[in-house]
DNA sequence: CCATCTTTGTGCACGCGTTCACAAAGACAT
DNA sequence: ATGTCTTTGTGAACGCGTGCACAAAGATGG
């Protein structure tokens, strides 16, 4: 298939590497909690004890936005506050959308973060139609008949699907085809987009299972002896005959067995 | 300092990498929905299209965990899902308590992917003694004096923040303090943690900014001429003398200049 | 003007992750 | 039983990201 990768394909943005990219707001944060505090400079070694990374990182982040730092004395906060700025299209205006307006969609629309650094809530949209004109955040929430109008009355070009998980492709294609070109999903789905269209994942469930991972293995460690002899048994390994099903799209009208384990 | 670092270690687990446990659940999620509609077996180019990656890393990434394919045929959907959600530590139940029970707390309680697999929410905490006793998506709130009680009672070993930021690391020393070993933190601030304890780190206003950044490489590569003349003129260089301060913590008694950039 | 001290900027090496490409393994047909 | 065909599992190469360590740059003090 080449209807479209899923991840930032982001070959290299500019010279700036990805991983630097995904620091810059890091520093960013810092540097404006530097900044209402006054402090006119930083070392690298502070800013980056900040923002919780390696200082040669820091330092090395830095050099690929160019030179802004002053030997013996370290980076000006304000200056560097600019720059990040700039180089992230901070010092423009962006309209976003919330598709999706459930209890996540609310409370993305209530965070305090979405407005305060050039990003606006252009409008909230939502399918249900006992939801439109209702006023969320102080924003009334339109239906999903007006997205493609939305869209381009408002110039959007970021969307953020908050959606079910079985509507958020078929939103996630209204949004492209509207012009749309950058979509933050925190729907549990891998979305598929074309190319030159950048899709960035929210998942809560993924990160949990991420810390479950590493907590079983904590547990797991000293104690000796089966540690993973909790609920399950194993399930029986695949049996030396597999049915197969190389042509069939349908499933075969043999009876399958449906599931050896517990949902 | 020495206090601890902030993401993730994670040297390496049991000689499965870090990259690859986190698409495990990207393939159990695929695998889940494939074993729903009874499907028996998927080659890995077919997981890998489900999954939104390739066929090659997939493979590879499976080998990590053994050989559980059948060459010529593919895997056994069932087989794999017991096996993924086994190494993952989903077999076990895991509960978790929520902090700080906002807008966005509410929404994370009121998740349905959180109870879905292996995950139970055991208490919503919050700081606001109005909110006590409040049931919020069937659970009633308490108080974040009885944290620390409710975490050993209920044997918590994952914690979810979603306070504001400046309570955050608060609450993060003493979820840690009361033996949580591992944190999802949802406020925009660095948390600072011992050695052995994760943290994951979900980040909103990140996630735009880095598409803000994205976005503005599209619209700035076409078009010729200065795209980036905006908003505001650049600020101004640092200056050729520039105020140090080494050894003063505190701001100096002369007249500081508070900003350059409007915020 | 010179010496010293601080801090940046970066060349370099190393390790992790990704991808290619192919041999080995097994299913299936005859 | 043998050959063919499909698909896995993995050796190897490559590129990116990270961290060390140090030279260059500039400030500061005498």
């Amino acid at each position: 298939m080449a209807t479209g990768r899923t991840h930032r394909p982001a070959t290299r943005s500019r010279g700036i590497p990805e991983a630097t990219v995904a620091r810059l707001p890091l520093y960013l944060r810092a540097l404006t909690a530097l900044s209402e505090r006054s402090v006119p400079t930083v070392s690298s070694e502070e800013l980056a004890a900040a923002a919780g990374v390696n200082s040669a990182k820091l330092r090395k982040d830095f050099s690929y936005l160019g030179s802004y730092g002053t030997r013996g004395v370290g980076y000006d906060v304000e200056y560097l506050v600019y720059q990040i700025s700039r180089e992230l299209g901070l010092t423009q205006d962006w309209p976003v959308v919330i598709v999706g307006i459930g209890n996540l969609g609310a409370a993305l629309a209530n965070y305090g973060g979405f407005a305060s650094r050039g990003f606006r809530v252009a409008a909230l949209i939502d399918a249900d139609p006992s939801m439109t004109g209702r006023p969320v955040a102080g924003i009334p929430v339109q239906h999903t008949d007006d997205l493609e109008s939305i869209i381009e009355e408002n110039g959007v070009s970021i969307g953020v699907i908050a959606t079910p998980a079985g509507a958020a492709q078929q939103v996630c294609d209204r949004l492209v085809a509207a012009g749309v070109t950058s979509i933050l999903n925190f729907a549990p789905t891998v979305l598929s987009v074309p190319d030159g269209v950048d899709v960035r994942k929210v998942d809560l469930s993924i990160e949990l299972q991420i810390l479950a991972f590493h907590e079983q293995r904590k547990a797991g460690e000293e104690p000796t002896g089966e540690s993973a002899a909790d609920t399950a048994p194993p399930a029986a390994p695949p049996a030396a005959t597999v049915r197969r099903r190389t042509d069939g799209t349908e499933p075969g009208p043999d009876g399958d067995v449906p599931a050896v384990m517990p949902a």
